[in-house]
Order: structure tokens, then sequence, then C-alpha cells
RNA sequence: GGCGCUAUCGUCUAGUGGUUAGGACACCAGGUUUUCAUCCUGGUAACCGGAGUUCGAUUCUCCGUAGCGCUACCA
């Protein structure tokens, strides 16, 4: 076993993010290409965003897509606790350390005296930071003013000229101006460290390896660096992974669009699908086949190919991956799967085990239930379209206009006479001969006798059966249908045009 | 404003100091003996701009430009 470690620091907000799932997925892929470990840590130092059962509800949707963790809050591991909020005594140590070596110091600025200094910087045009007042405070009266119990923060004193420059696994060296860099807050007045304390602490207490995140962070890379350096530790790979935007090319907010993971389950993507379009959503195998499963993916991931330019997360391809996963389904499969979808939509109901139509009460056998999923498999981009791509089916009486019927500039009389002649010919027609096959086989053979065209039949008898400008074919439909209800269906299309 | 990241078809991307710049989605056309979908075949479509290096730059360098990110006691 290798002593490769990622982590998946997520803070509990309540939904998970397209863009997180995205992150976990490149950590997880990293990990397990290398043979490593995937940790799961929850940042929850800021109180006032926490959600209760967040992380809970994290792992059961990652799970859903494949994604689990080796070591976590639930799942335990020898670097716990995995929970920031539970960790605060080390990190009062480790600020301690920091401030006695004068890496850090307390500030006692108060946040409306800072909010104006910073109002003040941006009015005359200057970069907004800190301006470092408490950072010549002596250590001794320091301590006494803390010790009198007057509110404090600590920051980090960053040192005051010279460059830094921080490697990042994808893009290389990139140089900071370190008097562009803030004395940012470490550890907040209510004894919480920030993110940038408590990350720093965590990946190096976790022995975590590879730190692979949004390249948002890019800009606290060097202040990270920093601590790294001021508590003497040598930092892990640092992988900053390109942003996903939205179609207009902004940030991908639950305002504008749907970004909860959750959301995509509820409306019937398959877990193969998301992970699929994520993966490519800036990494590209060596070859020209994109469809991939995950253990694919492992397989061939590697971390010299991924790209670094932000991706727009474009709907159409998801939906294509999706509707390509749903057809790869067994019939059995899809039918579990969208069984929900058709019951929330009231078509179908179950009691005890028991199936029926819920508009005509009829029962419906589980083979009868898998025919009819059958006519919308190849039609279906997520599930939860069953409903309205199989509805004709359970509905007892059709509503279309008649004028539906028509096919081509055809006459009425002469449609009502195809209809009619399509009627007789399927009383005929034994129920143990009921396929699509013979059907077929049956009315085309009459159509060609009765020197017919295709259209002039197939169209009004489809229309008839599904009431729809576009549905599955008139001799699967019939099929599923039963002759009972053909006959019914073609009886009053008939009626309409009289 | 400051700092930083990025830049190949509409989108996701492959790729190279000399290529007919490749694939996927989307789109268009044709086929699969009615429609829609599936499936098959074909097609339209791209190297941000300007300098420099070079015999030759989409590729290397610089400068622009644009997009995005950060600029919190949020992550």
């Amino acid at each position: 076993m290798s002593d490769i470690r990622l982590r998946f620091a997520p803070s509990p907000t309540g939904f998970v993010h397209i863009g997180s799932l995205r992150t976990v997925l490149y950590n997880f892929l990293i990990a397990k290409s290398l043979g490593g470990k995937l940790i799961l840590r929850i940042e929850d130092t800021d109180q006032k965003r926490e959600v209760l059962g967040a992380a809970e509800h994290l792992v059961q949707v990652l799970d859903w897509v494949g994604i689990k963790f080796d070591e976590g809050p639930e799942i335990g591991g020898s670097f716990g606790p995995y929970i920031q909020s539970q960790r605060r005594e080390i990190y009062d140590q480790y600020a301690e350390r920091l401030l006695a070596t004068g890496n850090a110091y307390r500030c006692f600025c108060s946040v409306e005296r800072i909010q104006k200094l910073k109002e003040d910087l941006i009015v005359n045009k200057l970069p907004p930071r800190y301006d470092g007042t408490c950072r010549h405070i002596d250590s001794v009266v320091s301590a006494e003013r803390a010790a009198k119990g007057e509110p404090f923060t600590i920051r980090q004193a960053i040192p005051t000229e010279g460059e830094l420059v921080v490697h990042d696994e994808l893009r290389g060296d990139i140089t900071f101006k370190v008097e562009h860099l803030e004395d940012h807050v470490l550890i907040k007045t209510d004894g919480m460290p920030t993110y940038q304390f408590a990350n720093v602490i965590d990946d190096h207490l976790m022995e975590i390896t590879h730190v692979v995140r949004g390249d948002e962070w890019i800009p606290s890379f060097p202040k990270n660096i920093l601590l790294y350096r001021a508590f003497d530790w040598q930092p892990p790979k640092f992988v900053h992974i390109p942003l996903i935007l939205n179609k207009e090319g902004g940030k991908l907010s639950k305002r504008h669009s749907d970004v909860a993971v959750e959301d995509y389950k509820v409306n019937g993507y398959l877990p193969e699908a998301m992970i699929n379009f994520c993966t490519l959503l800036g990494w590209h195998p060596k070859g020209d086949n994109e469809i991939l499963s995950l253990p694919q993916i492992v397989a061939e991931f590697n971390i010299n190919n991924i790209g670094i330019s932000p991706a727009i997360f474009d709907l159409d391809k998801l939906n294509y991956f999706n509707g390509y996963y749903i057809r790869q389904l067994s019939l059995e499969d899809l039918t579990k799967k969208v069984k929900p979808y058709l019951i929330e939509a009231n078509l179908l109901a179950e009691e005890s085990g028991d199936l029926r139509n819920n508009l005509t009460g009829d029962k419906i056998s589980e083979i009868d239930l898998q025919a009819i999923v059958g006519l919308a498999r190849d039609r279906l981009k997520k599930l939860n379209e069953i409903s309205e791509l199989t509805d004709f089916i359970f509905q007892p009486k059709l509503k279309f206009e008649p004028e539906l019927l028509m096919w081509k500039n055809f006459e009425k009389p002469v449609i009502v006479k195809n209809l009619s002649l399509v009627q007789t010919w399927l009383e005929l027609v034994n129920e143990s001969s009921w396929n699509r096959n013979s059907l077929e086989e049956i009315v085309i053979k009459h159509i060609a006798d009765n020197n017919l065209t295709v259209g002039e039949v197939l169209w009004p008898m489809r229309v008839a059966l599904t009431g729809r400008k576009a549905s599955p074919g008139p001799f699967e439909v019939a099929e599923v249908l039963g002759k009972k209800s053909v006959l019914i269906r073609l009886h009053s299309a008939i009626a309409k045009l009289s």
C-alpha cells in the first residue's frame, strides 16, 4: 500500500454542488489511480453556515455516484477527529506556537475599524488590506490584554518584502510578491480557526500528500505555503483544478442553474452519466472513446492529462450520456428505476406488491410494465420523462384533435375507411399472434393487397392508438395495448371523424 | 482598482516547430420500407490579436485583449 493520501474537505452547507462533485471526483481518481486513500474531512469552522446532517447527506450522495471514502467522520481512521469543530485544541496549540515564534500576532482591531479602513483604501484606489497596526504591539502587552479578556483574532505575520515562488502540479511555478499578501486571520474572535489555518494544520497532521482543490484557491496558495514554512513542515503537492462555469461563462450558482447533485438524482440522471460527464470536464482519455465507466477512468487517469482552462457545463452532453446509459440498462433494471416516477405521476399504483393502472384500475403485471417501459427506452434522456412518454398507454380515453389523424392531404373519408380496414384486419388476428412482428406482417400485407400506401394507413392507426404527433410505432404500441384496447381506440378514432 | 489564472470548432477537448488541425456533444443532410426516438453514413464549424525567435509558427517568447477567480473574523 502506498502512502498516497488525498482529502476532500467540504464545508457542510446542505447540498452537494456540482463543482464539489468534480473536485471529489478528481481527488478520488488521483487517489485511486495512485493506489492511495481518500479522506473526508468536514470543514465546519463557520458556525453561521452549519447545516445539521449535511455530512451524512453528502456521504450518501457521493456513495450514489460510487465515490467512497477510506477515512472520515463515520468510517473513522487513525487521524481523527475528521470534523474540524472537534479539533479546536489542536488549532489553539499550533496558533500558540506561531505566536511564540513571531509568525503570528494577536489583533485587537474591531471589525468596524477594519471595515472602515478597507473602505477608505478602496476609495483611494489602494488594495484593501489590513494595515498591520497590531503587529507592532509588544508580545508581553499583547498577552496581558488577552488575559484581561479583550477580544482578539490571531493574524499571520506575512514577511514584508520579497518574492515567493509556489509550485502547482499543473501550471508549474507561480510567483507572488509577498507585499501583495495580507496578514489574514488565522483564529477568529470566537476561537475557531479560519479555513486558511485549519486546512494547513489538518493537511499536515493527516499526512495529506496531494491537495486537489478548485483554482479559486490559487490566491491564498502562497499564504498557505508561508504557513508550512513557519512550522518548518514539508508542504504537500498542490493541484489546482479549473472551475466549472455556466452556459454564460459565469460561476455556477444555485440561483441560475441546477447545481445540486441531488437534484440531478431526483430528475433521473444515472450516476454513470454524472461521473462520465464530470470527468470529461477537464480531463480526456488518450483514445477517442469517451464512454467510460468509473473503473475504466481510474485505470486510465493521469494527473498530467488534467486540463487547466475553465470548462462550461454543457447540459446537452450530460443528457446524451444519460440517454446512452439508460439505453444500456436491461428492461428489468430500467423498469425498477422508472417505477417511482410513474407512481409519482399517478399513472401507476402499487399495493402489497401488486401493480395497477391507476387511471383504469386494471392490474398490470411486471412483464406488462416492462413492455410499456420498453416503448420509452430509446426516447428517454432522463428517467423522469417516463410519464410523459408513456401516459397514453395508461389513459383509458385519449384526448386529441381529430385533425391529427389526417395524413398529408388525404380526405377525411379515406382516413375513416383506412381506419375501418385496420379494424377489420385486426379483429381477425388471434390473441396468440398478437405481437408486433405478426401484426406488422399482417397489416403490411393487407396494405399491399389493397393498393394503399403505408403512410395513409399507419399514420392514422398510430395516432388512433397514441393520440400523439410523435410516438413509438403502431405495432409495438398495439402489442403493449392488447387487442381489446386497440379495437376500442380505433373505434373511438373513427367516431371522432364522423 | 490590485493580484492571479486561463485562451483550438457553439460546447467539452486531442494534437504538432512543417498535419487535409483529430474525436465527442449540439447542429444540418441522407439512409434504416408512417411520425418521434434509436442506429448507420456524410457534412458545416476552431488555433483571440500584434510583435519577436525561426527557412517556417496554432505550437516557443513578449506585449495587448478578453473571460474568469481572489481581494471576509465564508469556504
